[in-house]
DNA sequence: ATTTGTAACTAAACCGTTTTAGTTAATACT
DNA sequence: AGTATTAACTAAAACGGTTTAGTTACAAAT
């Protein structure tokens, strides 16, 4: 495991072999190509005791193939992505790969450079939670076959493979949730974004709350800045408190709008639940239940994505030894957990 | 950007011009090896116009070097190393590189052969939160001289650079703001582990007690099992509360064990700070402050963790423009930040 | 009229593998 | 005895770049 390293070279050399047959003997392909046994125990026994290990910039180049995975997030510090990164990687590990990372920020164009700088670093296949802003790097990466999964967010227009959770069943369980308690005025906040995920939920969000029991009410919604969602969520609400509170709820479209949120209701001294009821899409921060009041939320299955994904882009690669996947396209189902914020 | 890539081959080709010339002038040193000004636009021209980009492993191949930064972290889902990846991957990307990156899992076996893997995949350098059972690899790192930083974990016999924080300052001033409140029984809660951030840690704790006012008090410690932590903080807690509380404070190592700490008192109906009050060493789940009750806490400063790891690499590879840092060794100070969990 | 110098290029080696297309010597077959 | 076959190997090309060590053509200097 050392720098100096020994080269398949020396190894040849060393023992008066070709480097053809070393090659193959150390790639497990001894036999098939008739390397004799006596020559196949010397090349492996001196491989294994000066420690030689492939080169894999050299193999890359040499196969096109380089036992890597490209995975495209749009921020490795939020939980939630690096929960389903640690997925990813363990899953990954586990079929001999190691996964290349790189966050795009939400910029499209900062994710369509990875995209090339991923495919030019030879990744053999790519994972991609997009900014949905990026159609033309996800077709061209389709019309070449290249290997790809969309997870978290998905093109509703294209074709590919994708693993992302039912929004719209989990966003309007929980509004039902609401309604059932009795709330009247909601709101939904998501932030300022045409992810499909996000108007799933909203779409979620909506159904239940005009067609509750033949007694429709109103939607409201409310849309933060990404860059600034802390202060943005903050002053939003706010409207909605002062100079007196005139809703009953708030549908939090993401873990961290809801944990901003409660801060500024908590800032502006408003009671959950008993003054305003709250739900959060997704419960990340691992201490929703210990909170006060401890958050209603929706979970999503974090590992389970991750490590579909894998498989499923595994399975594109063909890299799996038997089981072919018939359905490339999972949409996961989310729990719901009640919690003591939308009142007893 | 496509997958039907154009090689330097096509280019030179194309254009007439031998490969050398292509690639001399591609990296900018057409100038100083006399390439004319027209034959430079030229290969510009038509590298842009269709796209070129070269093959990232042959050029690592040939270059000896890829632009890419290993990272070994026991674990990408914890929060407190998804910032500090995140803060590294930031970093690295405006300087150019690439983060690869792995999870030890804690296991030392794992982390070597980690290294190896990112060795042969040839990284240009390594930074590593070591599992600190793992000095043979290090040693080895080093007597190659190759790039390295350890990063929140260091090994305290060997001559590495590191960036880590002030543990026992950290313990030190928490415990001690504990006992100027009056809290005698001060139970450290750690994980089993030989790491030297948790001794620090404990340093600073056990200094505190022990020297409180000329009037020490007994150290009191609990270690629980790194792979079943939940279940074993609950139990051992457990043991200071029932059949009756007799401790005031406990005092955690880290943020995982407080949140599950927190979970054991209010599921044993242990009231935080009226029984018994708690502080928390690290601050993640970015939450501690929304929790009932607001935990005190020290907080480590994350990202400028990863910033200057980076920074003290890239050093070292020579891969920086003009500073050379004369301090490789960081102890980065730790802020404190007191909210209501040890008493009002 | 040869040498010197230089601008503008290029052939070929090299990085460390894999893989294709052989070669050689012995054995088996007719 | 001559041809096929096979076991056991290997030389060399290929992967796509970078880099070393030239070469060529022309102008200027002696």
């Amino acid at each position: 495991m050392g720098l100096k390293k020994v080269y398949l070279k020396d190894i040849a050399e060393q023992l008066n072999v070709s480097k053809t047959a070393v090659s193959l003997v150390l790639n497990n392909k001894g036999d098939e190509n008739k390397i004799s046994q006596e020559t196949q125990k010397r090349i492996i026994k001196f491989a294994k005791d000066h420690n030689y290990v492939p080169n894999h910039l050299a193999r890359g180049l040499s196969r096109g193939k380089t036992e890597t995975i490209g995975l495209i997030i749009p921020n490795i510090s939020d939980t939630f992505y690096a929960k389903i990164a640690g997925s990813i990687e363990a899953r990954a590990a586990q079929e001999g790969f190691t996964v290349v990372f790189s966050s795009s920020n939400e910029s499209p164009k900062k994710e369509s450079s990875l995209i090339g700088d991923m495919l030019n670093r030879q990744v053999d296949g790519l994972i991609v939670a997009s900014t949905q802003k990026n159609q033309k790097d996800i077709k061209m990466l389709m019309k070449n076959n290249f290997p790809l999964v969309l997870i978290d967010r998905n093109y509703p227009d294209l074709d590919t493979n994708f693993v992302v959770v039912d929004n719209y069943g989990g966003m309007n369980k929980a509004t039902k949730h609401l309604l059932s308690k009795g709330k009247k005025r909601i709101v939904f906040v998501a932030i300022n974004s045409d992810l499909e995920a996000l108007k799933q939920r909203y779409l979620g969000y909506r159904d239940a709350v005009e067609k509750f029991e033949g007694n429709p009410n109103e939607p409201i919604e409310i849309y933060v800045d990404y860059n600034n969602y802390e202060a943005d969520v903050k002053k939003k609400i706010k409207e909605f408190v002062e100079p007196k509170l005139n809703v009953d709820a708030f549908v939090f479209s993401t873990h961290y709008l809801a944990r901003e949120g409660l801060r500024a209701l908590k800032g502006l001294n408003v009671k959950v639940p008993e003054e305003v009821a709250m739900v959060s899409f997704s419960d990340l921060s691992a201490a929703f239940d210990l909170v006060e009041p401890p958050i209603t939320s929706v979970l999503q299955p974090v590992e389970e994505m991750g490590n579909m994904a894998v498989d499923i882009l595994l399975d594109e690669m063909g890299a799996t030894k038997v089981k072919t996947m018939n359905d490339k396209k999972r949409i996961l189902e989310v729990e719901f957990i009640v919690r003591k914020s939308c009142g007893s």
